[in-house]
RNA sequence: GCGGGUGUAGUUCAAUGGUAGAACAUUAGCCUUCCAAGCUAAAUACGUGGGUUCGAUUCCCAUCACCCGCUCCA
């Protein structure tokens, strides 16, 4: 087959109702994107998949959906607010970008190896420095830019990654909110409701799906990178001591997903994380990766938090978190396992991993997306071979449609609306043709295998039942 | 945010300082009746805003969007 290039994949989405380019009548906003028609139901079908495995059929895991908008309390235990925003300036000359924290760490290590420690205390870290400070540092020790040995920076601007928005009706800096950057922190604050609610013991996970939002330096790669982005997280809560057992456990499962709703293996990697790539709060970090047309890309992160998360809330809140084992008597703050995917950036790794050009024996190609039956945003189309086949033809569609997300399409020739129901990947087609009337009869034709089979109207549902198991 | 490139129907491409044309796609009708057939019609575009000019899709500026590279990614 051809090698698909984002740009066929683009216009692909667009033509045909998957994904549009966002705002697009006041000239589009940056990274923004719409999921269209077909998309909604990819992405929906997507959704549900994981929330049937993981939530509905897990009997360790329940689910909830948080606020997008929490007391800011919450970043400040998680870290998000004060500690990541990241300074940064660029040279004028050369227009390169530096983090200014990192510039002045450089230039310590090189010029201050053994800097005396004063009264047994040590400088305050680089970090923890205001903007002026550095910038005051930078031109004291006349600091050059690393690129091109001049001295020529702009002001430093800090780059915090979470949306700002006011709560209330005046824009007044004491009602300023944050849109959460991502979901985990819902669960840690509702860990102690739901634990009660739900009268689970540990082991247990709390999963969610849901929109976060970071203000990303550079977005791109069409949906793999944007700014509002749908998350599928679980955190899994355990007794410190299992940690890793579990990490093994849910990373094991999130590729046996991943495999079982139809990525190839040769298209996915798995890496984990070196110990000084590490997240200062993670013991053990894998990426299972997916080849995008633009290289690999993260899809799913699989973290060991510790008790990291719930020691913090339990600090700033001064609530406690921890949770007493009735059988072994002990009371402990769980460790967490956290699988967080990426529900924009599987559904863009299921259209990459289902877009097939087909060479037909009579040297026409057609394009195939080979989802899978249980994502397929389509799962049947309903086709009377004639428009004066409507009345058997619609009485299937209004019969099949109860159970299964159908398209009818009584436009064009046949051939045009099998190539049509293919390239957006519908597993099954439904023809109604003259004979139908007599015999209550139709063709069923299958998309992968081009083959067809004669069967009785009054079967079909049956038939379905049979194909669709998942 | 910085540097470079690109913006004309849904898509791929034309032409032009005097008001835009094709192919495919779309819609309607006829014909056909199981894998993108044919015929006849129709609808649809100069990204946006300024400027220069009698007149700008064309020249200039700004802006927005996309692509490539960099910085970032809890």
């Amino acid at each position: 087959m051809e090698k698909l290039t984002m740009d066929k994949l683009v216009a692909l989405c667009k033509a045909r109702g998957f994904i549009y380019p966002g705002s697009e009548i006041y000239g589009g906003l940056a990274n923004t994107w719409d999921y269209g028609n077909l998309g909604v139901e990819l992405k929906n079908n997507i959704k549900n998949a994981w929330w049937k495995k993981f939530i509905r059929e897990n009997p360790y895991n329940v689910g909830i959906d948080c606020a997008i908008l929490m007391n800011p309390q919450t970043w400040v235990a998680s870290g998000h607010l004060g500690g990541f925003s990241d300074p940064l300036m660029d040279c004028r000359e050369c227009h390169e970008r530096f983090r200014a924290d990192q510039m002045i760490e450089q230039y310590k290590r090189e010029h201050e190896p053994e800097m005396p420690e004063k009264d047994g205390e040590t400088d305050a870290p680089v970090d923890s420095w205001s903007k002026e400070e550095m910038k005051q540092y930078i031109e004291e020790k006349g600091i050059t830019c690393p690129s091109c040995g001049k001295k020529n920076f702009t002001d430093i601007r800090e780059f915090n990654l979470m949306f700002k928005t006011f709560q209330g009706v005046t824009e007044d800096a004491k009602n300023t909110v944050y849109l959460r950057p991502e979901t985990a922190q819902g669960i840690f604050v509702n860990f102690k409701n739901v634990q009660r609610t739900s009268r689970k013991k540990i082991p247990f996970g709390i999963g969610q799906i849901g929109k976060s939002f970071r203000n990303e330096i550079t977005p791109g790669n069409f949906i793999f990178r944007i700014r509002e982005f749908e998350q599928m997280e679980l955190e899994f809560f355990c007794e410190p001591d299992t940690d890793l057992e579990w990490f093994a456990y849910w990373k094991q499962f999130c590729i046996d997903w991943l495999l079982n709703l139809g990525i190839k293996e040769k298209e996915m990697r798995i890496r984990d994380h070196s110990a000084e790539e590490l997240s200062f709060y993670s013991k053990a970090t894998t990426d299972i990766e997916f080849m995008f047309p633009f290289g690999w890309g993260e899809l799913w992160g699989i973290a060991d938090r510790t008790d990291y998360d719930l020691t913090r809330h339990q600090e700033t809140s001064k609530e406690d978190l921890s949770y007493f084992d009735d059988q072994t008597r002990e009371k402990y703050v769980p460790y967490v396992i956290e699988p967080s995917l990426g529900a924009d950036r599987v559904t863009l790794a299921f259209l990459c991993n289902a877009y097939d050009e087909e060479q037909l024996p009579d040297g026409e190609t057609r394009t195939v997306l080979h989802f899978h039956p249980e994502i397929a945003p389509v799962k049947i189309g309903i086709l009377p071979l004639s428009k004066k086949l409507t009345e058997g033809a619609e009485k299937i569609y209004r019969e099949l449609s109860k159970s299964y997300h159908c398209e009818y399409d009584d436009r064009g020739n046949i051939g045009k609306r099998y190539r049509r129901q293919d390239e957006i990947g519908t597993p099954y087609c439904v023809t109604y043709d003259f004979e139908s009337q007599e015999d209550d009869m139709v063709t069923v034709r299958e998309r992968d295998s081009m083959g067809q089979e004669r069967i009785k109207t009054a079967d079909l549902q049956e038939y379905f039942r049979q194909k669709f198991t998942y």
